[in-house]
DNA sequence: AACTATTTATAAGA
DNA sequence: TTCTTATAAATAGTT
């Protein structure tokens, strides 16, 4: 637009593309700022360019968050879908092993045996008589070496509190064989990412950001 | 700039304002169209006017909320916090129940009983004393009336078949009486709104759209 | 990063 | 909202 007209299509020459996209990125900033002053507009610009860099511009008057919120309020896209589709994918799960966990333990105690069936009941049955002999022979040990034990466990455990995630321990699976409908629990990896490179683009208190892609 | 310099201020009459949001809106997403196409960058801006209304410009080659996604993964700011932190919460003390039933079940299972003083072992004794006497009971039913009981539990378990969420069923409490620190489950809701005004904005296959807000 | 000839955006008016 | 147009602002090509 001076010493010239250019067509609108992609500059092919590198070098030219990158002083261009630096050229009327800050052109592009410095209307919105006045956009947002004139008009009492809130603006947030966010760009990559095509060497994979990020720029941002946001009104002072709002936060690129706030934005991003009201705007997912407004038009109801399911922005947050892949970061919080795989928690609740998650606590579905664990959901499903709680309850059989529930289950497993009425079932122990004698309770909610209608769902079994005699063969079930009966491997249940054994499996309690042989536990309250596991118990009962614990329970005549002398009780000094109990405590003992209880010495040694709790100076382990000051590592180690519960012994591991529930991901660790696995997936739940009845010791009556009962079927789980195999369901699997996911090790996710949810914590934000942190080791990015952060650079401040412009001075003047402006709220224009450049970051480097990871 | 134009018939007259103007100061990049807040533009008190409201009729002015909103021709002049109007006219350097379209202005700016000119400016961001052509930034895309020469420079071969993806841009997404998004704005609310002084009306509440919400346009937004974004580049062909990408969407919205990718653009999004790649943000929060570029910048890592914890944008999503006060979203999934809920959730995070939820899973941790999903867990924490998942760990107590664990331990339950394999108390009674005679397993890991260090844990207990001579106390709490007689009434876990007790207590799987009791339990075996009631599947015992159980045992020596008519298997006829088993069988009839589970053929209603079955047509009951059609519409409901666990019995209710977790949250309803409340936290964890060890029918042994071991302290659970008061752990409370949240419900969230959690679901995406999608009653929301859709207008497009400009014609001729553009990315420029717009939205009223709700 | 600066310069400047030109193009483009737009404020005010219709 | 759209058009007109004088003028301010942006910027392509150059240094």
């Amino acid at each position: 637009m001076a010493r010239g007209k250019i067509q609108i299509k992609k500059i092919e020459n590198q070098t030219n593309r990158q002083v261009t996209y630096s050229k009327r990125r800050n052109g592009l900033f410095k209307k919105a700022n006045e956009l947002t002053v004139l008009c009492d507009a809130k603006v947030s610009i966010v760009m990559i360019s095509s060497t994979g860099k990020l720029h941002e511009f946001i009104s002072p008057s709002i936060t690129t968050k706030q934005l991003f919120d009201l705007y997912q309020k407004t038009i109801g896209v399911d922005i947050w879908t892949t970061h919080y589709e795989k928690m609740q994918e998650q606590l579905r799960k664990l959901k499903d092993v709680n309850r059989n966990l529930r289950k497993e333990i009425r079932q122990r105690m004698g309770e909610s045996l209608n769902d079994l069936n005699y063969e079930q009941l009966e491997e249940l049955m054994e499996n309690v008589d042989n536990s309250l002999k596991l118990i009962r022979e614990r329970k005549v040990r002398n009780v000094e070496e109990i405590h003992r034990n209880l010495l040694l466990e709790f100076d382990a455990r000051q590592e180690d509190p519960y012994g591991g995630l529930v991901e660790q321990e696995g997936d739940y699976n009845s010791v009556l064989g009962f079927p789980t409908g195999g369901h699997h629990i996911l090790a996710l990896g949810l914590q934000p990412n942190n080791n990015h490179h952060h650079h401040l683009h412009s001075g003047g208190g402006s709220d224009i950001t450049t970051f480097a892609l990871g």
